[in-house]
DNA sequence: AGAGCCATGTAAGAGGTTACATGATTAG
DNA sequence: CTAATCATGTAACCTCTTACATGGCTCT
């Protein structure tokens, strides 16, 4: 469930209250975000009840004169907390690289960039952890028909764990450099 | 939705019959099938349900004297054909290699084995395509944040792409390996 | 005696998509 | 005059998960 994190971090880079049609903005298509995590509408709205439920906003109605009335949310103590306890937390799934880390690893970026190095790091320790699963159970195989695709599927997991560790590999490189410049 | 082409695919393995409890062992951890993708049994028989309703299967009830009776669900000609289809179609988006395709290379080894290489070769048509798009993308990009972002995200889909070509490449050779083999 | 198999589902709920409703305002 | 923008949602409909209901039978 990224989106409702990535709303709770939209309001917080927002300075910490927004309203539903302003963030909605961020999550269409050609947006940097949005290109990642598509958010429609309806969805948009239906997370901003769920985080009031959650007490991570609270929300205040304000008038417009003729244009219809904004819902304004704003974060809480909570909201706040959950946002950086999720900006710091590396994802247990290598498909949820795809998704849920790269909207981390934007809202990190803005909120939080001087986490972004460990948030990096947690996740390589992860997948390294996840690769080393894969490798012990390629290891025990027999020689039937389903074996030989049970050794497909731990082949292609492998693979694409390894190439999400290369690509953090890079990222923690570029970001190593940025930090070691010396400004000029 | 490999779920119900799944169910489909497994109903014609087991010669074009078959009830539901039967088939859910497959589905089960442990199992080469199951172990890819996971059908608990409710949605099992939703699935049931909507290929009847879909005219791929037609559905009788065999009593089985004090156990309660079985529906026994028997593949239509147009089951038939929708399965045979959907075995040499490739996928389209490069996350459903990960269960999708897996699970399609699973039943055409088993049920047209002939097909397979064809099979490969149109999908890494299809991710060449994709690996084409993703470097176009790259070659066009400004320098702010949003974009150091983007180019992030396009270096990642790459890499994920390139490692299902790669894992694609290595399935070919040994299919081909296993084809050309002389049988002594 | 109790666990687990056989065989089918229903119910409840989370998460998501697509389409539509409202109604004034502003830009081309 | 038309289209888009502002601002909020509801309704209907998928997919999928988790938990539970039923009730006799077989194995240890």
């Amino acid at each position: 469930m990224p989106g409702e994190h990535a709303v709770l971090a939209l309001l917080a880079l927002a300075g910490g209250t927004g309203h539903g049609y302003d963030l909605a903005r961020q999550f269409q298509a050609g947006q940097a975000l949005g290109d990642v995590l598509r958010l429609e509408p309806s969805m948009l709205y239906h997370h901003l009840k769920k985080l009031e439920r959650n007490d991570w906003v609270t929300t205040t109605v304000e008038p417009q004169g003729s244009r219809p009335p904004r819902q304004v949310h704003t974060l809480t103590d909570a909201g706040r907390a959950e946002v950086e306890g999720w900006l710091i937390e590396p994802v247990q799934r290598t498909r949820e690289i795809r998704l849920d880390f790269l909207v981390k690893l934007y809202f990190a970026r803005r909120l939080a960039s001087d986490s972004v190095p460990t948030l990096i790091d947690r996740q390589r320790t992860v997948l390294a952890e996840a690769l080393h699963r894969l490798q012990e159970q390629a290891a025990g195989q027999t020689g039937d028909e389903d074996a030989a695709f049970a050794r497909d599927v731990l082949d292609l997991r492998e693979r694409q764990t390894q190439a999400a560790m290369d690509w953090l590999d890079e990222l923690a490189t570029l970001t190593t450099d940025v930090r070691d410049a010396i400004p000029d």
